[in-house]
DNA sequence: TGGGTGCTTCGGTTATCATCGAACCATGAA
DNA sequence: TTCATGGTTCGATGATAACCGAAGCACCCA
């Protein structure tokens, strides 16, 4: 018949709305388990265990058994990225799943995506690195110059240890409410989980939201300046 | 109850073989009847018919009308840049189709349609103009740029002759084997015409072949390259 | 004006699959 | 052992939607 990857598989996975949110729900970050899931999609967990054993079979997802609960991740960068790009065509053609409510002004401003800093502020973050040559490099392929390297060691980052990971250090996202680029990667995940060890900001409980303080605001304002 | 864009819809387009297949197609940046891609999908073309109008309504499809027939293209590079992804994430994943059968004949490099340039060359032509910024608006309706008009009368086409004339000057027309948009109107006429003066292409008898001498070829792609 | 073609709409059939109740399995605690 | 909890498997049900035949519509050409 044909050549090619088969993209339809993917589709009808991510095409069910309970699958869908469970996926969503996934992109926290976190690793949550089936009856969670289940009462985030709004389904029973014998229906949740059907679907998350189907997406698994396809490669979305990983899961990890630690005594009595079996935890679900995303199975890596790749499917959050997809995932991603996917909420960002969705979202340019108006395709939302319910009106933006009270809580939207704040996942535009800064939220989790999968593991790193997505947003507003996530998109300045990035941009303000490259304008200051601490980045080089395509938005899409860049690299950490030697000025780079110093700032972030003075930030508290240990990049080469980021290095030694099996992870990309250096990766970029596009954020589907920008629509512009943000950091992923290895890097991405240590500034942010910097970020709260620094106290700068903390995850909102049961949301995508990272909320930071005024003083980690600030901080944040001075580490990452951006021209205009 | 959810926020955020809702992606399930997207799966759900995606998801189903018949329309992922219709999608690959287009992914070649050709357009397509309905009637050719109900049989690249192995369907009836009353059912393509309903899953196109399915694709339209939510956005990932475009079409345009031309004569008797209706031409489908993907809405625009967003949708593309998507199933790309989509398509490297299955790739990855192992998910795959299986082969395709023979292709066409090779008559699809350059021929006559009525008066101007037609096939792979012809699209060549088109695209590479519009590339350097000689022509400027949609594939549908465009005009030569100052620099366009500069760049024809170097190539010994005199412009304003062919704005005196009745027909419309910028035109363009689908490609029967390329299925993408190429030159036609009185510029696309004086091309065609043109590359026979200089000796770079000559009619062969009895067919819409266009044959292009090694010497005419080379001076083509060196007057109208492409990225990519 | 009539005939041919490409495409859409309508109706009815069929098949897939999401869903949940209930039973079953596994782990940990008492 | 027994009980409790988290999770999967099984079976039956119901809703959705893919599918095609037939009819209808739009456009082109002679």
């Amino acid at each position: 018949m044909k050549e090619g990857p088969d993209i339809a598989l993917l589709g009808a996975m991510i095409g069910d709305p309970a699958r869908a949110n469970m996926l969503i729900a996934l992109m926290s970050g976190k690793a949550l388990t089936a009856t969670e899931m289940a009462s985030e999609a709004g389904i029973t967990v014998q229906t949740a265990s059907s679907h998350l054993s189907k997406l698994e079979s396809a490669g979305l997802l990983q899961q990890r058994k630690q005594g009595r609960h079996r935890y679900f991740t995303l199975a890596d960068d790749d499917v959050a990225e997809v995932l991603e790009s996917l909420m960002g065509l969705a979202a340019r053609r108006g395709l939302m799943r319910t009106r933006t409510g009270p809580k939207d002004p704040a996942l535009r401003h800064a939220r989790v995506c999968y593991n790193h800093l997505a947003g507003d502020l996530g998109v300045q973050l990035f941009h303000s690195l490259r304008q200051r040559d601490l980045l080089v490099g395509s938005e899409t392929d860049f690299a950490l110059t030697d000025a780079g390297r110093a700032f972030l060691d003075d930030m508290g980052i240990d990049v080469s240890a980021l290095e030694r990971e099996r992870r990309p250090v250096c990766k970029s996202c596009l954020d589907w409410s920008e629509r512009r680029t943000h950091m992923a990667g290895a890097l991405g995940t240590a500034m942010l989980e910097r970020f709260m060890d620094l106290g700068w900001a903390r995850r909102v409980p049961k949301s995508r939201v990272i909320s930071f303080s005024p003083k980690g605001q600030k901080a944040f304002e001075e580490h990452f300046p951006t021209i205009n």
